[in-house]
DNA sequence: GCAAAAGTGTTCTGTCTACACCCATGT
DNA sequence: ACATGGGTGTAGACAGAACACTTTTGC
């Protein structure tokens, strides 16, 4: 991977975010060849011929990581000619939040999560690309709840409050958060509660759509429908 | 260009609106080649290997329409394997808004602008990718004042609420319309006036910083500032 | 004086913000 | 009965939507 050659290479990256231990976490991988070999960087690969750019995202990822069944979506592209030291390698970026649980929780030894404030060395701009992800899940959060897709299937609005907090990086209101929220279409309050560790049980919720990238289409399109003025 | 190859290619492809005669137009080259060859399409070409992708855009806008000095932001990349007949092309597309009267009165014959709703059958994805960058102005007008790119340096509130209405497809009230755009920081009010043309002269304005996607990206940050909720 | 576009304010409604107390449970 | 997190409402500020008439000019 990344020799010299005289044509353009393009790969695709991902940024995998999710909530572990009240942070924002990004998994990386670590590299095990040069250049950057031993550094930490986003996971990602060669595109083959026949290959979407979003099922080579995917491919890559379960390759690396093991990690399947996300909702990825564009990024960006990075093209900038010294962004790899020896090689023209443009790669179109993909991302995605997923749910902790959801990736297994044993990983091999050079795969892991780290929070997104406490970032080791990254090889390439793997830096410059995770702040850019982290700019556009703050962007997407005021448009659409994409916390769905941190958040179990079934939830509390506290939990739900705490995925928008850590995302936004500030304290919000429970109650305007929750007037909010409960004005938003498509979540379903439950008559199921959370069993009490000695405080009163909390009520739980789930969302309206199975958690794919269409509900957040759906929240998108909806949106498009308001003018501007 | 376009044969086949063993390798993926990669081009930038650029979407350049503009307004005229109370449309949104967007700019057109005709292909002299196969595949699609006289059909009409955005103007794209090769990336030199050490060039940024960006430059890449300017570079092949210039040398096949003779446009130069736009603001081109990253659209999107575009890379379905099924996209180009012949080859894999991953394209990587950048877009912009420019004032008709900065372009090249006289344009070449196989260079021409065509009103976004009265397309000619294009070549490749590209009607996608026109109809893609039509929804992203409409979401950047809602943001900040793209209009900046396509009025004159000096305009009337009249004109600019012209451009939204032709960009959003609705037509605005006026009086709403100026309350809002005169609350916004960045517009400066003339002591000049247009020379009427048998009816009341309007006052002209004008926005505060030169006309780059620096304004633009001061806005964006404006916004950033506000939160969620 | 008339045609044509410029310019101007108010009311209503819904949404965002700030803010403090009672409730249900386990121990 | 108390500690812990769950749950609730109101008042003020602000922004968007609807809506009609007067002003300035050239002819």
């Amino acid at each position: 991977m990344f020799n010299e050659t005289k044509t353009h290479e393009i790969t695709v990256d991902t940024v995998i975010l999710t909530i572990k231990s009240n942070a924002l976490q990004v998994l990386l991988v670590k590299r095990d060849r040069e250049p950057f070999i031993n550094k930490w960087a986003i996971p990602g690969g060669y595109v083959r011929m026949s290959e979407k750019l979003v099922s080579a995202a995917m491919r890559v990822l379960k390759e690396k990581t093991d990690v399947s069944n996300v909702y990825l979506e564009q990024l960006y592209t990075f093209g900038d000619p010294l962004r790899h030291p020896d090689a023209r390698v443009i790669t179109c970026v993909y991302f995605s939040l997923v749910r902790y649980e959801d990736v297994k929780a044993v990983l091999p030894d050079d795969v892991a999560w780290y929070p997104v404030d406490e970032l080791p060395p990254l090889a390439f701009d793997h830096k410059e690309i995770i702040d850019y992800a982290r700019a556009r899940t703050r962007l997407s959060l005021r448009t659409c709840p994409v916390a769905y897709q941190l958040l179990k299937e079934k939830f509390t609005l506290t939990e739900m409050q705490k995925v928008y907090e850590i995302i936004m990086g500030k304290n919000l209101d429970k109650r305007n958060f929750r007037k909010k929220i409960l004005g938003t279409e498509g979540l379903i309050e439950l008559d199921e509660f959370t069993k009490a560790s000695s405080k009163r049980p909390a009520r739980l919720y789930k969302f309206k759509q199975v958690y794919t990238g269409d509900l957040k289409a759906f929240f998108i399109a909806n949106r498009e429908k308001e003018g501007v003025l």
